[in-house]
RNA sequence: GCCCGAGUGGCGGAAUGGUAGACGCAGCGGAUUCAAAAUCCGUCGCCGCAAGGCAUGCGAGUUCGAGUCUCGCCUCGGGCACCA
């Protein structure tokens, strides 16, 4: 061989690791373990650029961990239930499972020319029935702990095709197949107690060292801890049997700017008025309607409808305010009620004015002054209505202080020292006008409370007069885990009507999805599937009906990584695997996932401690995370209208009735561009077929200015995803130019942490390196230098590089890493070092490259001498004398700006320092004669002069 | 709307509060070559002939010194509980 041939060389020694078994994860207690895990993939059918870079992050530390020493554990699997699989199986027929394992297939064989250290003997998938049935064994041991519950919750509903849509199936508060106004339904669900345990959540968070901090608030903000006040607003007239509100608030120091009691459409009381007079129905269906996430409800808007019922202010019974019920008001937050305080809450401020209810202030800020219609105070800047004692000159305003919406006070909480009167803003007169409290709280003492201290005081308050009880609670809520659908794991229960929910025997599982199955009609086929679902009853033998929901695919991946340390055991986990495995030393994927995946993972792994599945120091299970970018694409959206039945490309007819629509299109479908500051995209076919000369923007521009109703959309650049359709395949790159070029490329460059918007531009300047690290070491022999002198220098010059590439392998600065390689290699091509010694350099220039692109190390590691192979060689290690350096350049600065630099013994003394620099040509210039004010010197780093 | 991030040359990016732009890509100039490919050498933030000045999204502040710390904005991205 006489060049770089990653065709020949990959292949070979992938087949040499294989032989020799590298990847095999051995149980050997005499070693210490190691167990890294990337985020396992959803099978979409092809592997992804993203997916490159996740897996290779993942096989550098598994490779670098091995080489040092541990037993490594590093498997693969298959995230394989969910959606996809059964839209799949609706447009295009055939069967999910089909789909599924297809699509596995195809994927494990694109990956494995990467040459990742994975154990592959330990692959599963999670529709295997293998996995899904301990996972229903697992479901069973919950419910004996308590840990299940069923109970109503809301789904999206659609009422055209009559079936629950997901999050994702709902556009613009719409069906996406049908197009129809999706509604709010309840349907009793499956719920597991995860608030049960959020409190230890949320400690156990300080606890995770080695997580990213933003991963961590995320989770903290996310379980959102709340100590509040919760009290009783008693009706003036009983209701419904309901003599009472029960109301629990963040804010009890706003309690006497209370204008209004808000409930929920599904709280109790709204129900039973909507039941009694049907203008209450028709608002309640109303502001059921759209989406149910909490993005859809918070932006929609607000809407209310007074229910002339009217409740007394706990502090001043003879204050009466009106009960409201709101859009906005969600049955699973708190207790379903809230009060409403206009002067201090945004979202309260603006159904007040909406709806012409009182504005009352409960506190001002301290010394600020409050101002109000704009205009009034020419000293004050205004901005959208509000008044700013201070602005910065420039752009936007800062310090709001003198606060006032129109006429309307209105403080935000962003004041910390606010100061409490019994009368605030002197408004005795609106309040007789207005049915505000009368009587106030004593807050005098507070007059300069943080707020914090004034809700701590307004709780003992409460507490004190008996109107209330300070409690803490979580924002979060318990996880309903039923799924309307077929391609999901069967939840292991049976509805009998003598015996009610029964657990499915365990000898039983797993229960199995039945393989008949269609998909031709929108809904759960279980639902339709009388063999499958007419079962006896497992307690009394009569007949009985299965639960036909399944379980939310993030059960299936909130356990796999205990799967993977006995992925073949009779029961869940095997526990003295896990005893030896876990927990995972490190563990990679997606910011996308911070709160979800990772939290029902660490509450999943604690329930398993309880089933005894798992060992006590396994509840934390991911000792350290690391989340990487995302790779993103721009996403490309193509125009087309059907008319007459027919579909035509391109925007529908100006001044037609018919909506144009739009698909998504591949990266590669397209030629996109940029022609002035716009960004545009032909479809390639068109280019192609039109015989357009692609070299010049020019021609692309007006060949599109011809035909501008088909202009295709280019959207900014996003995660990729398949449903967006701006993914692209690794393949033809690593068909090109080989499984090293690709990994050294996604290695490099880049900070793993960050998200990188994918351009391939670069994988031959790649490829160029690598053949040229081959070419130097198979060169030593042939042109090998002569001059002795200069071993030492290339072998300082290679220790350096040596400490510097393994604390960027320890610290993820995987970039970093590379550049100290491209540094390294630069210095050896230069070096005229003895042959000998230029090969014991390059052999360790292959170890050290060794984690990235690992079949070239082997090359280039025989092909230097190296004994056995690079993969089971111990880590070089940086000998701590060759890093010593003897003198060190300091840059003088003058007054903060870089004027000259001397260079000096390292340990020099300041005292010395200081006299050189005083004696520098520069420095004696810049002072002309006279002292300097200050002279700061930083041994080692820099001097700064100031005048 | 709420929570969490990010923003540095033409591009990807580097920089324990201490020389802003390491390293790479692209570009430009040169060597080699009949020519090209490949390779090698050099150059490369902006303005300026130069001295020098200006530069890390915008505006303030702290500091001898700020890309880095503080405050206020802007823009983009992620998550928001049934996408995975």
């Amino acid at each position: 061989m006489s060049r770089y041939d990653p065709a020949e060389i990959e292949p070979k020694w992938q087949k040499a690791w294989e032989a020799a078994g590298c990847f095999t994860a051995r149980h050997d207690p005499a070693r210490p373990k190691y167990y890294v895990l990337e985020m396992f993939p959803y099978p979409s059918g092809r592997i992804h650029i993203g997916h490159v870079r996740n897996y290779t992050m993942g096989d550098v530390v598994a490779r670098y961990k091995s080489s040092c020493g541990f037993s490594v554990l590093h498997p693969m699997g298959w995230d394989a239930f969910g959606m996809p699989a059964e839209n799949a199986a609706m447009e295009r027929g055939g069967h999910p499972k089909d789909w599924t394992y297809g699509n596995i297939a195809q994927m494990r064989d694109q990956m494995k020319p990467l040459g990742l250290s994975i154990d592959w003997s330990r692959e599963f998938a999670t529709c295997d029935p293998e996995y899904y049935g301990q996972q229903q064994s697992m479901f069973i041991d919950f419910m004996e702990k308590g840990l299940v519950y069923r109970k109503a919750a809301v789904v999206n509903w659609d009422p055209v095709d009559m079936t629950v849509l997901a999050n994702e199936q709902v556009i613009d508060g719409k069906g996406w197949r049908s197009g129809a106004e999706v509604e709010r339904r309840e349907l009793t669900q499956w719920f597991f107690r995860i608030s049960d345990f959020a409190g230890e959540l949320l400690e156990a968070l300080d606890g995770l060292k080695d997580w990213p901090e933003k991963v961590r608030l995320m989770q903290a903000n996310w379980i959102g801890q709340s100590r509040g006040l919760q009290m009783a607003w008693h009706l003036t007239a009983p209701h419904a049997g309901m003599d009472r509100i029960e109301v629990y608030t963040t804010r009890p120091d706003t309690l006497m700017g209370a204008s209004f009691l808000g409930i929920s459409p599904d709280h109790p009381l709204a129900r039973a008025l909507e039941a009694e007079r049907p203008e209450v129905a028709a608002f309640c269906a109303e502001a059921r309607k759209g989406g149910t996430t909490e993005e859809a409800i918070e932006t929609a808007e607000k809407l209310g409808f007074d229910t002339g019922l009217k409740v007394r202010h706990p502090v001043d019974p003879d204050c009466e305010i009106p009960v409201w019920i709101a859009n906005f008001i969600l049955m699973d937050y708190g207790t379903g009620a809230i009060f409403g305080c206009p002067g201090h809450d945004q979202r309260d401020h603006d159904f007040a004015r909406k709806y012409g209810l009182p504005i009352i202030p409960a506190f001002k800020p301290r010394d600020k002054e409050v101002v109000s219609e704009e205009g009034e105070r020419p000293d004050l800047l205004w901005h959208d209505g509000v008044g700013y004692a201070s602005f910065d000159k420039g752009s936007g305003p800062s310090n709001p202080v003198a606060i006032c919406i129109g006429s309307i006070p209105y403080i935000p909480w962003k004041i910390e020292v606010v100061e409490y009167l019994p009368n605030p803003f002197g408004l005795t007169t609106q309040t007789e006008h207005q049915p505000g409290p009368k009587k106030h709280l004593d807050m005098s003492a507070f007059s300069e409370a943080t707020g914090d201290e004034a809700i701590d005081a307004a709780i003992a308050h409460a507490e004190a007069h008996g109107y209330g009880t300070g409690v803490t609670k979580y924002r979060l809520r318990d996880w309903g885990l039923s799924r309307q659908r077929y391609w999901g794991c069967p939840i292991p229960v049976v509805h009998c009507e003598s015996c009610g929910v029964v657990p499915e025997k365990k000898e039983n599982l797993p229960v199995r999805l039945p393989d008949d199955v269609s998909f031709e009609q929108p809904g759960n086929p279980l639902d339709r599937h009388p063999t499958w679902r007419d079962v006896p009853c497992p307690a009394c033998g009569k007949p009985a009906r299965r639960e036909t929901d399944t379980m939310d695919t993030f059960v299936d991946s909130s356990w796999y990584y205990a799967r993977f340390t006995a992925p073949h055991a009779k029961t869940p986990t095997d526990l003295a695997e896990a005893e030896y495995w876990m927990n995972v030393d490190q563990y990679i994927g997606g910011i996308e996932h911070a709160i979800l995946h990772l939290l029902y993972s660490r509450f999943f792994a604690r329930a398993m401690h309880i089933c005894g599945h798992l060992p006590a120091k396994a509840v934390e299970p991911f000792d350290a995370l690391f989340t990487q970018g995302m790779v993103t694409h721009e996403i490309f959206e193509e125009p087309y209208h059907i008319a007459d039945g027919v579909e035509r490309p391109g925007h529908s007819p100006i001044n037609s009735d018919i909506p144009t629509r739009y698909r998504y299109r591949m990266p590669e479908e397209v030629v996109a561009f940029t022609y002035g500051d716009s960004r545009y995209a032909l479809l390639r076919a068109e280019v192609e077929a039109a015989g357009v000369d692609r070299s010049d923007p020019e021609n692309l521009i007006n060949f599109q200015t011809s035909r501008p109703h088909t202009r295709i959309e280019v959207r900014p650049p996003a995660k990729m995803s398949k449903s967006k359709k701006n993914v692209v395949d690794p393949m033809d790159i690593i068909a090109r130019y080989g499984a090293d070029t690709a990994r050294w490329f996604v290695m490099s460059d880049s900070p793993p942490e960050r998200d990188v918007e994918w351009t391939a531009a670069g994988a031959d300047a790649t490829q160029k390196h690598l053949a040229r690290v081959w070419r130097l070491a198979a060169e030593i022999d042939v042109r090998g230098g002569t001059d002795t002198a200069q071993d030492q220098a290339l072998l300082k010059a290679l220790h350096r590089t040596i400490a510097d590439v393994t604390a960027g392998i320890e610290g993820f600065a995987f970039n970093k890493a590379v550049a100290k390689l491209y540094e390294f290699t630069n210095t050896f091509a230069k070096s005229d070092a003895s042959a000998a010694t230029k090969r014991v350099a390059m052999r360790t220039l292959a170890q050290l490259m060794s984690p990235m692109v690992p079949h070239l190390a082997e090359e280039v590691w025989t092909m230097t001498g190296g004994e056995g192979l690079v993969a089971r060689a111990p880590w070089p290690k940086a000998d701590p004398a060759m890093l010593v350096e003897n003198t060190v350049t300091l840059p003088i600065q003058i007054n903060g700006k870089r004027r000259a630099e001397i260079v000096v013994a390292k340990d020099l003394s300041p005292t010395e320092v200081e006299k050189i620099v005083l004696a520098d040509e520069a420095v004696m210039k810049a002072l002309a004669g006279a002292a300097p004010k200050k002279l700061i010197v930083v041994p080692g780093r820099i001097v700064n002069v100031v005048l």
